[in-house]
DNA sequence: AGAAAATATTGGATCGATCCAATTAATCCC
DNA sequence: GGGATTAATTGGATCGATCCAATATTTTCT
């Protein structure tokens, strides 16, 4: 396999000016430059190896993408809203020709450590110390969906603005009784918190879900509500069933607030084999916007996390070097046809 | 940034028995060992610089994926089959723990030249110099959905074979009466091929969809009838007005041979729209299998073009080096609700 | 205790390219 | 044509770690 030393010699020039060829074509005479190119051709020499030139002058042009807690690459793809978030992430990598790198790291396996990149978004992190390697190979990184601090930039959505959104809509419409969605925090059986208990942390899943709650909870405030009379259903996000005993649970519910799209897209799905028909006597509010939403029937109302653009904004933190961003986007309702005003 | 040496002097070791410690913990005597880890820990070292041990002998531990022709990273996450298709790759990089680098290399601008893996995927090539960078790193390579000669590995499916599945199927059902929804090479106006001219390869798009209409020709000639008296648009895969195109064209066909999935699904769209009850009044085949055909309204009959396979297969191929490797996948018919018996 | 064997540690060279200061070659001007 | 400028080229040091052969240390055994 050739090297510049290899072409240097054929050429009959040193090493440098090899070098310049590729690197600064300017500062050399146009003929010794054309006698490399054709030494470089000859040899099969494809440019300045770049194992090599990253090791002077660390530059990779890559993203680094390390998926939330236990997943791994195919479960970043898999997600629907993750997917949706590595397409802003990836719209920005193309403006700069950047690479986009999705980096395994479950338990911190070390994907993060070695990984060659120019600096990380980690997707939805539990602890901090997660993002300790990046720190200390002074790799600049984002946290997604938490507030790290005021010395870590992130970028999230105003969660708890989501959720008095989707709530008031539903109150504005004329709803009094509601049924909600939450999330697990990990794995286990999914949780029915009936009414009359306070509703703590622990009914809803990550940070991010227990803003919604309180989202929620603020809006039904208003209306003089109180969140701690709701039925909620806790599963997880893939949870087909969970729909079923929502409704079960919640038999006369005329609305249900769900954190999470797929969850309201199944609900819908639960309606339609009970012959529920939303949105005349049930309406959905599901949380994330992703193409699916709009295709379902009834095409779903829900609130736009803007996953894709919390993805481009974190890129390019990546790329702009400067001081610590916190972002906290507003979210907003996408009225769609799973939510009316209730039956009399 | 602390280096190796710092550590070395901090504990002091000569860099070797640091470095020992890391790479070869088993030969360096406990006690040793133990002060060069408290004098990395102390000064935050974290383990040996990627970056550096790149160099010397090049292991990543990452696979890059060069999406087709001018797409960019957002484009190949975008479109569903290619989706899938990363979805494969992806579950044999999260057996192996290595990272996915998704590389944007547009009219070839260095991509390829420059990105740090151990191995390139390139997606439907137009044309084999696409790939010299790569045989020039003297990288592994695969091509997907072409064949690229007997010295260049290749993973695709059998589109004649799938074809020919597709347009059977129909027959057996009692079709008489087609029409042929094609791919444009490249962009343009969507194109109408009457019925009467010879087919050639220029009726469809890229080889693969080309192997596609001789294995639809092969099923219809076996029936008794000519390709080239079935009406065939030519158009964009995304192009929702290619369907009406086709209905506008062909009234009077039963069943429609479609070389994509989505425009499939755009053809159910628009017979939804015109009324036309399907299967009843028309019977609808797609191409390659994606989640939303099974849940399209009717489901999509299809044909599976194995993209999840053919992904975790050419990865494999980056990562178990070997001879020359050129799979030819099986195709398989997925039969769902869009195809019945043509109304008497 | 002393020689032999086994085990630990070390300095130097290397991976492939880039940068810098120093040297050499080319150009300019009177 | 010769000295002063300017431009082009070069060797050596560097990036951070790893490998190898050579040396130093410890252990084993008689």
């Amino acid at each position: 396999m050739p090297t510049l030393r290899d072409v240097a010699n054929k050429a009959g020039v040193s090493r440098s000016t090899a070098s310049n060829v590729f690197a600064h074509p300017e500062i050399v005479r146009a003929e010794v430059r054309e006698r490399v190119a054709e030494a470089a051709l000859a040899l099969g020499y494809l440019g300045p190896d770049p194992k090599a030139k990253l090791l002077r002058h660390g530059k990779v042009n890559a993203i680094g993408i390390v998926p939330p807690g236990e997943w791994g690459v195919s479960d970043s793809l898999r997600n629907p809203v993750y997917h949706q978030f590595l397409l802003g992430v990836a719209e920005t990598c193309d403006e700069l020709g950047a690479s986009l790198v999705i980096i395994p790291d479950r338990n911190g396996n070390g994907g993060v450590r070695t990984a060659l990149v120019d600096g990380f978004i980690f997707g939805r992190i539990e602890h901090l110390h997660e993002t300790e390697p990046a720190r200390l190979r002074r790799l600049p990184y984002v946290v997604m969906d938490v507030d790290a601090g005021p010395d870590v930039s992130s970028v999230r959505v105003d969660s708890r603005a989501g959720g008095y959104l989707a709530a008031r809509h539903l109150i504005e419409l004329g709803h009094r009784r509601f049924g909600i969605m939450s999330f697990l925090r990990g794995f286990g059986p999914t949780r029915y918190h009936p009414p009359g208990v306070p509703r703590g942390p622990e009914a809803a899943g990550m940070a991010t879900d227990q803003e919604k709650l309180l989202g929620y909870a603020e809006a039904l405030a208003e209306a003089g509500l109180d969140i701690a009379d709701v039925p909620i259903v806790q599963a997880q996000p893939w949870d087909g069933d969970a729909a079923a005993m929502m409704l079960d649970v919640a038999p006369d519910a005329t609305a249900i607030l769900s954190m999470g799209v797929m969850q309201g897209i199944a609900m819908l799905d639960e309606a339609r084999r009970r012959e529920i028909s939303v949105p005349r006597d049930l309406s959905v509010v599901g949380f994330n916007e992703i193409p699916e939403a709009a295709k379902s029937t009834p095409a779903l109302t829900t609130v736009d996390g803007k996953a894709a653009e919390k993805g481009r904004i974190a890129a390019r933190i990546i790329f702009e070097p400067g001081p610590v961003r916190r972002e906290l986007l507003p979210p907003r309702l996408i009225m769609r046809a799973s939510t009316a005003q209730p039956r009399r």
